[in-house]
DNA sequence: GTCTATACGGAGATAGAC
DNA sequence: GTCTATCTCCGTATAGAC
């Protein structure tokens, strides 16, 4: 297989998941046409089947592209210097969102899909499962370095927070889609106040 | 207006409700057709377009009416008895939800709809609205009981605390709907340990 | 690989009888 | 108010040329 071939394929699988996002975005991903991602693309109906075998596994390419540099994203902080405090880790979760989405929209609409979609919920799952994977790690390195805190030992601290940790992230990100109001610092205050120190 | 009839028209627009909520639970919202429901209702598409101008309006219903049980709820709770505290407070909210699947499925579809209807936005905008006042004024009376914890007043305490317990609840909500494995319990603990006591 | 043009099915909404 | 029947549009996905 010749590489450069290869390239362009995916340079042209990213124009067409771009397109894609910022239509979902816009519309959401039922209203969304594949003549509108035609026209957001430049491309045509013929191009996008050639990529991607159906509007469903389009959604499928564009959340999971989306999910899978939250993972790196956290996993990279915690590996190197000082372990990420939950507060902290929470930011880079939230940080990491607000600059690849414009905003959080299409995650709340995979959310949404994944109620009902089997293919979708299965990916949700998976990257959930990742997320949580990364996140408990680095819980648990921040819990070794305050034994004060975690009398049963940085494992079962890091259990227990994780699903509160993960819950402000998700949260974070569904009141920034909905709430026209929506004041990230208070949120993030809030968060500071409750989580450990 | 004989009141007879009045209450007959309001029974048959609760039995659409029901049946809609059911197939949107089911299938999701946009994948209803309106089929779905005259299947699920045992009525006709005629019956249903006589009390529903369009199925956005249908869903707006179901919507408003899941809803307005939550807030039911939490007020009722806070104004009889001892103030609960931000854990209990949590648990009211959640507690209804884990009573039954499809109202939490339709809450999610409504905050992704929402997302790119405006219409459905302001339903939400206005109930959000409603809960914070109704949680705020729940957590303030219980931070006046506890001075302790509310150096610069209950006021502050509360508005400070709001978007955490806001954002636990949908958090939980959402991950009960969406993640086979979800342990309310395990989620709630959590709550339980860094929320004040 | 990509385009244009289109077949095909399905969904929302209405008309008119009862 | 409700039913049956149907109209009309729109969206997905494909066929075939280049």
């Amino acid at each position: 297989m010749p590489r450069i071939t290869e390239a362009r394929r995916e340079a042209r699988r990213d124009q067409i998941r771009a397109a894609a996002l910022r239509s979902f975005a816009a519309k959401g991903y039922q209203r969304t046409s594949i003549a509108d991602v035609v026209t957001e693309s430049g491309l045509s109906a013929g191009a996008i089947y050639g990529h991607y075998a159906d509007k469903g596994e389009l959604f499928a390419a564009v959340a999971q592209h989306v999910l899978s540099r939250r993972d790196d994203e956290i996993a990279a902080a915690s590996h190197e210097g000082v372990p990420p405090s939950p507060y902290e880790i929470l930011v880079l979760l939230t940080g990491g969102m607000a600059r690849d989405l414009a905003d959080g929209r299409v995650l709340v609409q995979l959310w949404s899909e994944s109620t009902v979609d089997p293919a979708l919920r299965a990916v949700v799952q998976r990257v959930v499962g990742s997320v949580r994977g990364v996140l408990g790690d680095a819980l648990r390195n921040w819990f070794a370095t305050r034994p004060d805190l975690a009398p049963d030992g940085p494992d079962a601290a890091a259990q227990l927070l994780l699903p509160v940790v993960m819950g402000l992230g998700q949260a974070f990100i569904m009141q920034r889609a909905l709430l026209e109001d929506f004041d990230p610092d208070a949120y993030l205050a809030a968060a500071e106040a409750v989580l450990p120190r």
